[in-house]
DNA sequence: ACTTGACTTGGACAACCGACCAGGACAACC
DNA sequence: GGTTGTCCTGGTCGGTTGTCCAAGTCAAGT
């Protein structure tokens, strides 16, 4: 096979463990499954890793900034009211969720495993601080677009978001009722418009010029 | 060690189980971890149960079983305003949960675990219709209690019952924000206030004669 | 051309897993 | 008291896992 120097190697195990993980589930993401979906011989994985958790975690690692860049990166902020903006919002949201059951599935997996073996003590918390980080950012957009403030510290309502899309995605991922789970989300987008408050001139001249 | 008929033997074994995946991760529970758990010898635990998987199962049921006993076991109802009827089941509730942090954890690996192996394909599916059905059972307590009735769907209510609940426990979970989580689903009580309607004297003597 | 260092190979190892079995122990019944 | 059937024991088996290692391969530098 080709020789690749062991920076590239160690991402193209990393996209196998991926593969493998969403797949198939976290516990059959084994050394060798691994290697063999990467096409190479089984000691090339602890030649670029110290242990199978060392690969786990930048699994861990690379799946969560993955699920961030998709909730931040295709965001349409085209829209007026504030109603309009949620709405849309919520829409790409969770259209990225829909398209991406294995990997959201994956992200469960990690967390509870994260939270029983120590070895993956990190992955969970930089998981939910990296989402209550970016709900934090939908904030700001929101805000921006449609020109309002909250009524609610910014730190609540990001955590409220986090733990509405995960227990919508849950129950979706077991009884597979997306349209149960867009509707969910677009009531809790709702009541999201009914706690902005339209931002003064001042306010929004503010956060313009900023 | 003492003799006992199979059926009780079961019960044993299902509860070592219990205690096992609720203390160590359900990757712990293995037939040798339950067999030393219980204090029986290996073989004990293939004459009660034909599979791992069969034990399995049954260590499910029984903690759906527990989870929605608890939850529905100790629901308060003395109160008048629907304010003050839905803060005190969300308390309860909430209590419920947080003194359960083991068996809770395991709740959410079971669900990941059934949704990856045909041999728990049930699980998670009954667990998540045992929620719903206990949400909607809430909602009926309230009605009652309060005086009131909804105006959306109450299958959609419930669901959004055990979503939200389902993403505040999981965070809570990852960060130990107790009061995070109790803000957050008092925060959704507030709203489930706001979809009640006052039940007319009709309906409301109709609902207490049935 | 030859050495050096980076990368790869495939097998070996101990530990653990679920499953299975031959036989021992015990209580109930004839 | 002997028999029958239920329950328990402790070991064994094949398979899978993470980890390690001696040897091989290849490109780059001298």
């Amino acid at each position: 096979m080709n020789r690749l120097p062991v920076a590239e190697r160690r991402e193209q195990l990393i996209e196998a463990a991926l593969a493998v993980a969403s797949r198939d589930g976290i516990d059959a993401a084994t050394v060798r499954a691994v290697a063999a979906e990467a096409g190479v011989s089984l000691g090339v994985v602890h030649y670029c890793f110290q242990d199978k958790d060392e690969l786990l975690r930048a699994m861990a690692h690379a799946i969560t900034s993955a699920n961030l860049e998709r909730s931040l990166g295709e965001l349409p902020a085209e829209a007026e009211d504030v109603e309009s903006v949620i709405e849309g919002v919520i829409e790409a949201l969770w259209a990225g969720i829909r398209d991406s059951r294995g990997p959201q599935l994956l992200s469960y997996e990690l967390t509870t495993s994260s939270l029983r073996h120590t070895e993956l003590n990190q992955v969970a918390i930089e998981q939910y601080r990296g989402q209550w980080a970016a709900a934090e950012q939908v904030l700001d957009l929101v805000e921006r677009s449609a020109h309002v403030s909250w009524s609610v510290p910014r730190g609540v309502i990001a955590r409220s978001i986090v733990a509405v899309v995960d227990g919508f995605s849950l129950a979706w991922l077991v009884d597979g009722d997306s349209e149960a789970a867009r509707n969910g989300l677009q009531g809790f987008g709702r009541y999201l418009a009914t706690i902005a408050v339209p931002a003064s001139v001042e306010a929004d001249a503010t956060a313009s010029i900023a």
